[in-house]
DNA sequence: TTCAATTGCTTCAAGCCTAAAATATTTATC
DNA sequence: GATAAATATTTTAGGCTTGAAGCAATTGAA
């Protein structure tokens, strides 16, 4: 294996590991102070950021994940009371899925709590050092979807 | 928030989004191209860099998992005849595991592929840019290391 | 020695996740 | 208008994951 190979194998295993002890600890955390999981927070976050609700198939567009997935995940937040199916008017087929009052209100306490989280965590990195790695991968990111458009052709 | 908690968040969403992406397609490909998955690498892996084996419980304690998820992973490999389990003598409670002569030829194919699958990867990262950033990484998991024995006294 | 606490592992219940099959509805084609 | 193809969602089977409970076996203290 060529040199610069083995530094990104080891800067892939190094994000690997760093990203993971820090999702572990934020399950945790959600399951202890706020007795819920990453998977619900992260469609109550979609759900947030379109108060208007979004249809099941658009959900699991945006989080990735597969339309089952998100059918189980709506259904323990449906029971709970915190979103709701609303029917889609002229396709009886779809359904929007969005926060109720109580599900909002749950979310905005839990986004401000995992912000400060994050900022804690983090604590030892720069506002310097944060853009700079941000951008860098950000520009990997954007290099990633280029290649894939090309692909696609 | 401040101006610098902004930029942490930004850091923190980005690095999820970028292994998060790059996880998945790890997994694809394993079940694809491998007829197998991330936490049987994982397993098979670390099993690989022990050949006189693992107990189950130091096994569960360098993949950072529960005992049980263990146990289940290994009946299955052990089905497959990818590794066995060993009596350790001297104490009837444990059980080494280690790759069989079998799964070892397997997952030196896999991690062979697997290297290069990330070499292709990360193909727009410079030798240098992997190293700047595997090393601001790892001061930050130092640090956090640090954090955690300071806490644990 | 005895027996209570600890240790090593497995089992269990419940949630997460996927791909594939099933169901219902809509759209397009004839 | 009939019907075949496409679309939106749910269901299903199987694997991953955890924390807690259960079961042996070992260790340690009286």
């Amino acid at each position: 294996m060529s040199d610069v190979a083995k530094d990104r194998v080891r800067l892939w295993l190094r994000l690997l590991k760093v990203v993971r002890g820090l999702e572990q600890e934020l399950r945790d955390t959600l399951r202890r102070e706020h007795n819920t999981t990453l998977p619900r927070f992260d469609v109550m976050s979609a759900l947030s950021r379109h108060p208007e609700g979004l249809k099941m198939s658009q959900l699991s567009g945006v989080l990735r994940v597969s339309n089952g997935n998100v059918t189980g995940i709506a259904d323990r937040l449906s029971e709970e009371g915190l979103v709701e199916r609303i029917p889609v008017p002229g396709d009886r087929r779809a359904m929007m899925l969005r926060l109720t009052p109580a599900g909002s209100a749950q979310f905005a306490r839990q986004a401000q709590a995992h912000e400060d989280w994050i900022n804690e965590k983090l604590r030892g990195i720069s506002s310097e050092e944060a853009r700079a790695m941000a951008a860098r991968l950000q520009a990997f990111a954007a290099q990633t979807e280029e290649k894939e458009k090309t692909n696609a052709q």
